[in-house]
DNA sequence: TCGATGTATTTTGTATACATGCGCAAGGTA
DNA sequence: TACCTTGCGCATGTATACAAAATACATCGA
């Protein structure tokens, strides 16, 4: 096999989903607003056919809004969306504590735990953005570790429609030093296979989350 | 306020939406096998426009699967699917328990027990289709009462890619007595709004509910 | 001046036409 | 005969045209 070579031929649909959402999440197309298709079309220079598939996708990811015969809206979360997903998420990431802790290789858990050192020198730096990309990879490469898809599926999901709000709610620095506490205790349970503790552990995190970033809705 | 007289016009993506979800839950679109577009829109008497943003839609939910350039397939789960969707299910189900027992009314909790009633009245006349209708609703009421629209949706999609599954795999009687003994307990739990109780069976119950279905795979 | 009603304009929904790329089969070559 | 090449047909992907609905706006009457 050769290198690498391919031209990555993404249909439209495909490059169209990720591009929107990526508005969506760095805040560039605002919550509640509406999506005005024609400007968009033109700006990411596609037709309509695509672009309104794109959109369908979207919905079904929780991302947007289509009101028939009344355009598309950005979601927007409400505090009660908001509250929800951070109690389905807490319980979600208990179970892949759990579950991490009972199927992963020791590669794999040394693997995080070398990201959580990774992640400790962006805290010491003040690396804000990188830490905070770490940061979502950490959950994701936990995710993984369960061993179940299905559950790294409704995780990324909640994860990806949450990205915004976790971003503006984790500006303070006593927030952040809190963080940084939660992840220290969940690598140390993962390090003993003690699934019970990280467990409590990631879901305790997420509650605090929730403290972290309520008054930025 | 009047009567409700507003003309439901729905837009054909959503009808599309739900006849092909429920053509596929229905069986009558086996799994693994190629969508015929062509097919499918002269049948459904509708445009590829609306169809194609249906499939969108469905690809999304995780009922089909749009490889680009090589058509549609509806969506085959292997036995890990199914394993790790009842394996969230269960965890999820026992949040929706958990919560139910804290949060829900009392008039809530009776009228759950109202439908436990006639499930149990149908067991009894051996009627497996009402059954199973009430069985569907009795899961999706108790995630309403947990009060959390995620858990309620998330809930919702797994239910929906199981449904067909689960259907095949209740057929044995034995299976089907576990099944309601496994509500009796479920119901017991609720009455004595003991969260615990509730999560724990369940959550017992969907681990049951793999081994009743695991080889009708 | 305010409101109601009818009309114009914009926007969305659907159908269809056109383009592109994949798969398969016919034909050639070793 | 087995395998590779090549070209054609057809399914899929995208663009555009047309239809219907909603919104904005203007005109008329009280």
């Amino acid at each position: 096999m050769t290198a690498n070579i391919a031209i990555t031929n993404r249909s439209l649909h495909d490059q169209v989903v990720s591009r929107v959402r990526d508005l969506i999440i760095e805040g560039v197309l605002e919550p509640g607003s509406r999506i005005d298709e024609a400007r968009l079309i033109e700006e990411l220079e596609v037709s309509r056919t695509p672009f309104r598939e794109a959109l369908r996708t979207l919905a079904a990811e929780g991302l947007v809004i289509v009101r028939p015969s009344k355009g598309s809206i950005v979601r927007k979360l409400t505090r009660e969306d908001v509250f929800s997903m951070l109690e389905v998420l807490a319980h979600l990431e208990r179970l892949a504590g759990e579950l991490a802790c009972a199927r992963a290789g020791d590669e794999q858990i040394q693997a995080l735990v070398d990201l959580h050192q990774r992640m400790m020198e962006c805290y010491r730096q003040r690396d804000r953005l990188p830490y905070y990309k770490l940061n979502q990879e950490f959950h994701s490469r936990l995710a993984e570790l369960s061993k179940n898809t299905t559950l790294q599926d409704m995780q990324a999901n909640i994860q990806a429609r949450l990205k915004r709000i976790r971003y503006i709610g984790n500006q303070k620095p006593e927030s952040w030093a809190g963080a940084v506490a939660d992840h220290e205790e969940m690598v140390a349970a993962l390090k003993d296979r003690d699934g019970k503790r990280l467990g409590d552990a990631m879901s305790d995190h997420l509650g605090r989350t929730w403290e972290r970033v309520k008054d930025s809705i």
